[in-house]
DNA sequence: TACCTATGAATGAACG
DNA sequence: CGTTCATTCATAGGTA
């Protein structure tokens, strides 16, 4: 009896960012460049070294804490996360004991690439998915892991409807209440939405951070 | 019954983060409280300031570059498409200098008040929340508590869903006592882990890097 | 400290 | 197309 289970995937990313607060450096770039010796033959700049100090071992800090939720991340998508899975391992012959819970389908779960060219043509399209274009859609990410056209539909369908759901609650929220608090824009408290590219969100803050040694790596694209 | 391991959240990264632990500095700590001015008041410990300068830089150097390869690695695994959970970017989190976090980010919870009027509505509805319907409920409810639409209208979602299954498998187990177990269906934990080699090489990066300065940020408390 | 339960949240699929 | 269902994930809180 070995049923496998697919745990993993995580989300604490949102906490990323938080903690991200990047710092501001007190010394231009050009300062930055001779970074042998760059706070001690300036006569009275040498404070500086001080502060500087300071902030790098902030922003190790940040990195470290970063590197931490990272790598816990990856502990826990590692576990099933590589592949689409919908024709593979797990045996489910749907059949319970009295009961008849047939239809026990396993969802298609999008995977990595497959998601980022779904939203990429989302974008691209304005408002119908067109069958020829699913068809097209579904040939291409079908390299990436088995499903059926189906499924790329009902994900366009899906993505249309809770976008626009979701902007008529932003909207609709954004209405004042005068009598209440004047502007808290802190409506936060589960209204995370926005779900986008999360991995984008720490790639900016680390691109943001690194300005040290590091240049631009991933950024690209 | 009971498979070999049991999965824990935070359990297979407890190693991870003992190896992030707090690294020394050359400089005991009262000197570093005085960090206005640590390292210019003394003759010759100036040049300590630029090793150390250079060392930070070089440790935010390698840390930029594990998270860069973090955040590949998950960008290529699961980052927004397996689970897609990952979208959960709270607002920020209010951290006050003093040390004070405002806690209360994630998962919204019901107060008693709250629950008892959605209780109510709840029955009375016939199991159609109606959009119109969860403006209200959630402009009544306010009053009591912060939160959103959404947060309500889940709440029906899940309510009616757990109803749902309860009578059902409670219809289920009275028709027929089977030898299964009747109690949840949770019977999983098959935990693959395999992929943790990647995430061994990183965490044995990090450890050699130190913590340097970071103690304890996210992990809350 | 570790497991379990309850439940809020996310999302693929289906219904009208 | 908009709304609802069903399933699963992830987390807060309780318990041993």
């Amino acid at each position: 009896m070995s049923q496998e289970k697919k745990y993993t995937r995580s989300s604490e990313i949102s906490e990323l960012k938080t903690e991200m607060v990047i710092m501001e450096w007190d010394q231009p770039q050009n300062q930055r460049e001779k970074n042998g010796n760059l706070n001690v033959n300036n006569g009275g700049v040498m404070v500086m070294a001080d502060e500087q100090l300071e902030t790098l071992r902030k922003q190790i800090a940040v990195y470290a804490s970063l590197c931490e939720q990272l790598v816990q991340m990856h502990n826990n998508l590692t576990l099933t996360a590589t592949g689409g899975r919908l024709g593979n391992l797990y045996s489910d012959p749907l059949m319970t004991p009295g009961g008849h819970k047939i239809s026990s389908r396993q969802r298609w779960t999008p995977t990595a690439v497959q998601l980022r060219i779904l939203e990429r043509i989302f974008d691209e399209v304005t408002g119908t998915p067109s069958k020829q274009k699913i068809r097209e859609i579904t040939s291409e990410l079908s390299q990436h892991g088995q499903f059926s056209e189906t499924n790329v539909y009902n994900w366009f369908q899906n993505r249309r409807a809770r976008s626009k759901r979701k902007q008529a609650v932003a909207a609709e929220s954004e209405v004042e209440t005068e009598v209440e608090s004047p502007n808290t824009k802190q409506d936060n408290l589960a209204v995370p939405q926005v779900k986008q590219d999360v991995c984008f969100e720490i790639s900016s803050q680390l691109h943001l951070l690194g300005g040290t040694y590091k240049q631009q790596a991933w950024q690209g694209e």
